[in-house]
DNA sequence: AAGCTCGACAACCGCGTAAGT
DNA sequence: TACTTACGCGGTTGTCGAGCT
């Protein structure tokens, strides 16, 4: 005998979550935390699939998912990483913590498909990747500041952490527990992601999500460098973080290739962090890798070129 | 105002692989 | 080792809202 079936199909509900399936799904996380998706409709009563469930989790209630405006930076590195990897779009979503493989694909085909359509219309079709990724990497750093920062731009965060948070409202108020505390003798484990959630609860006053995370958060969940990295852009920190990915790709080939689950993506995510740290801390010049000469070039040439491109959009 | 079209995105489906028994 | 199922991924579909006629 093999495991047990997940769920039989009969009674299981489709279409659209309601807010009070999230709040039951999110509240069984907290506790349990992600993984064991088989349990979650068996534990939790909900009419779900345990597919559906983790789906849900993964696409849309996972704290720290930004959603919507994707900046030109991040334009650049989807279509730079698709031109590289192809339709890998799990592989591609590790380069963009905060950014599901759902939420990439739909805008690749949704979006950048069409701009590179009409890109290639109007040059070499083998250049326009290439071309257009240099171009949003260019919008990137002629921006003003050249920083990304939460709350500059709250709508970003507006549709998964204000509503899940405002979800959890009403939910915390009614808990006797409080964050990170460890009030019945049980291990941090089973608050930790509690205090995350927590820790997103919107700022009504500034119209500000607050979107911090403690360290070292295990099940798929980037680190605070790593958010940190993507807020806050600028010219030597993008090289710096080039240089990480660039580590990380090499790092993760041999991952990925077995296959990529969530644990992989955090070991993954804990190597790019110690080797950015690592960078940070030396300023070494440690050997590139094709990804990283390309990204590193991409990035040189639009500073020599980009406001020469023709706009096309 | 009603109907239609299209875009965006959440969710589902099917398949390959990993893992439990 | 073989069998069975969970899990994860990529492709596709369904639904909803905005804009247009």
């Amino acid at each position: 005998m093999g495991r047990p079936p997940c769920c039989d199909k009969v009674g299981i509900k489709k279409g659209p979550w309601t807010p009070e399936e999230d709040i039951i799904l999110v509240s069984y996380i907290q506790e349990h935390g992600p993984g064991n998706w088989r349990a979650v409709p068996t534990t939790t009563g909900l009419l779900r699939c345990s597919k559906s469930c983790r789906l849900r989790w993964t696409n849309y209630l996972r704290p720290g998912i930004k959603r919507g405006n994707f900046t030109p930076h991040e334009e650049g590195m989807i279509i730079h990483l698709q031109a590289l990897l192809g339709n890998k779009w799990a592989a591609i979503a590790t380069y963009l913590p905060q950014r599901t493989d759902n939420d990439i694909k739909n805008y690749w085909n949704t979006h950048l498909k069409k701009k590179l359509k009409k890109f290639q219309s109007g040059s070499e079709a083998a250049d326009a990747n290439h071309q257009l990724a240099s171009r949003s990497y260019g919008e990137s750093s002629k921006n003003e500041s050249s920083c990304i920062r939460i709350g500059e731009n709250s709508s970003v965060y507006a549709s998964s952490a204000e509503n899940i948070s405002r979800l959890l409202e009403g939910w915390m108020r009614s808990s006797p527990l409080q964050p990170n505390t460890n009030l019945n003798g049980t291990s941090n484990h089973d608050n930790k992601y509690y205090g995350d959630f927590v820790k997103m609860i919107p700022n009504h006053e500034s119209n500000e999500v607050q979107c911090y995370r403690p360290q070292n958060v295990e099940h798929g969940m980037p680190c605070d460098h790593d958010l940190e990295g993507m807020f806050v852009f600028d010219h030597h920190h993008h090289h710096q973080r080039l240089n990480s990915m660039a580590a990380c790709d090499k790092s993760s080939c041999d991952s990925s290739q077995k296959g990529s689950d969530s644990s992989g993506l955090i070991e993954q995510d804990k190597v790019c962090f110690e080797h950015e740290e690592k960078v940070k801390m030396d300023n070494a010049n440690p050997p590139l890798s094709f990804l990283e000469k390309w990204l590193l070039d991409e990035s040189a040439a639009q500073v020599e070129g980009a406001m020469e491109l023709p706009p096309i959009f």
